[in-house]
DNA sequence: CGGTGAATTGATAGTTATCAAGTCCGGTGG
DNA sequence: CCACCGGACTTGATAACTATCAATTCACCG
């Protein structure tokens, strides 16, 4: 059948510029993958062959130099697309948080997508254009704030992008990366990050034990550090 | 006349994206405007009714905190454009650096233009795409690189961005910004990046005394220190 | 030629990195 | 079911890099 008819996520998707019709040219031109936490799904510089759209779970896009030192540049969750490049090679690497399902689209036919729909084209140009908003609120971060900023505003983001509501918690944040994705994409170190997180619980503005999912007790306070008001 | 068919950076722009005959209705909806250095292009958070296309000089991007701190995101010079987003509102600031000219178009007729040229869409889908990799290096760059590896970073994407070749001398970098340009790009002090300069100068790297420009004696060298190798 | 803002240089302080133990937690096997 | 194992996380002590504060020096422009 029509895979991409029944997709759960399409109206939270690029594929929701397309009308039910095409729809059936999309699932051919698509595959769904399946992948395990901590699989490479683009390896920085090589060649540009496929273009992906996250459908569950979370996939780290990041930078690295040569001694190792990386940077990621950003975590991409549901309904999240990568591999958009201009050049032929991929400026980045990405890989799997958890388990991520993704459809993927082979480069040819993703030209023929954008060609034929105007549609998909607007969308992706939305998208792009929101990332790069993304991307310069995260230079302020990197080259402007504390560290201690830097994780309430990891927090909040979190918080307020990802409302954790399946359980019966509020304010629940949850954090599938581990410390090195949290330091590596806050520019800091997980020593920092983890003493950092220490403190906001000594100050009672976050609560919870789980290394994996905290509970925000003031989003103000935390709002008022994430945007420099060191009190609060 | 029609000022966009003869408009000497047309092929360096989006504008390529529209033909002889169409580019009379360009001129109608766009309008030339020439601005002294340190004119707010954009005020940032201020609701998002123009779109600019810069022409000639250079435009700083940037992002700040309540307090005052502020990160430049980046450059914009001859053939870029500034102005897209999504939001109502502009999520950053624009400012001119040195005296610079600009294409306005107005937010309708943009979207007047986007629906008739989808060629002028792919365009702008293409220097979205390229401008949110540039800010995923300049991520990497805030996050992990130290303050020798940024100021070599920043000079050497001027001299491969700007081959400065109007003067005689080879590998000149010109730098119309000030250094508090340089260190809210960079996400440094003044002081680091005059002493960083400095130290550059002390070991043959670069030379010459003029404050806004300056020759790169050793590229490879200068190459290598971008990309973290200490040595070199 | 003097004035003024920009840039450089110096001394010191602070934030975060590095190095080094521990502790916690989830998974595995007895 | 419980003990053990190993990786992830936390905490502590110290070091390093860059920021801050302060004083010149420089260069541009009237």
């Amino acid at each position: 059948m029509h895979r991409c008819l029944v997709c759960e996520i399409r109206d939270q998707s690029v594929c929701r510029a397309i009308d039910d019709e095409d729809l059936v040219v999309l699932a051919k031109s698509s595959k769904q993958l399946s992948l395990p936490p901590n699989t490479t799904l683009i390896e920085e510089g090589s060649s540009a062959t496929a273009f992906f759209n996250v459908t569950a779970g979370t996939v780290k896009l990041f930078k690295s130099l040569p001694d190792g030192r990386r940077q990621i540049t950003g975590f991409a969750d549901v309904g999240h697309f990568l591999g958009l490049t201009n050049a032929g090679t991929y400026s980045f690497g990405a890989e799997t948080v958890d388990t991520v399902q993704v459809c993927r689209f082979m480069r040819p036919q993703l030209e023929t997508l954008l060609a034929d729909y105007p549609q998909f084209e607007r969308r992706l140009l939305a998208e792009v254009t929101d990332e790069l908003a993304e991307a310069q609120e995260q230079m302020l971060l990197l080259g402007r704030k504390t560290a201690r900023e830097r994780v309430a505003s990891f927090l909040l983001a979190r918080m307020i992008h990802r409302p954790c509501q399946t359980t019966g918690e509020e304010n629940r944040v949850s954090l599938p990366m581990t410390r090195v994705d949290i330091a590596d994409y806050l520019g800091l170190t997980i020593e920092t990050v983890s003493r950092t997180i220490s403190a906001l619980r000594r100050d009672h503005i976050i609560t919870g034990t789980d290394h994996h999912g905290i509970r925000v007790l003031s989003p103000s306070r935390l709002r008022g550090l994430a945007s420099g008001q060191e009190n609060a």
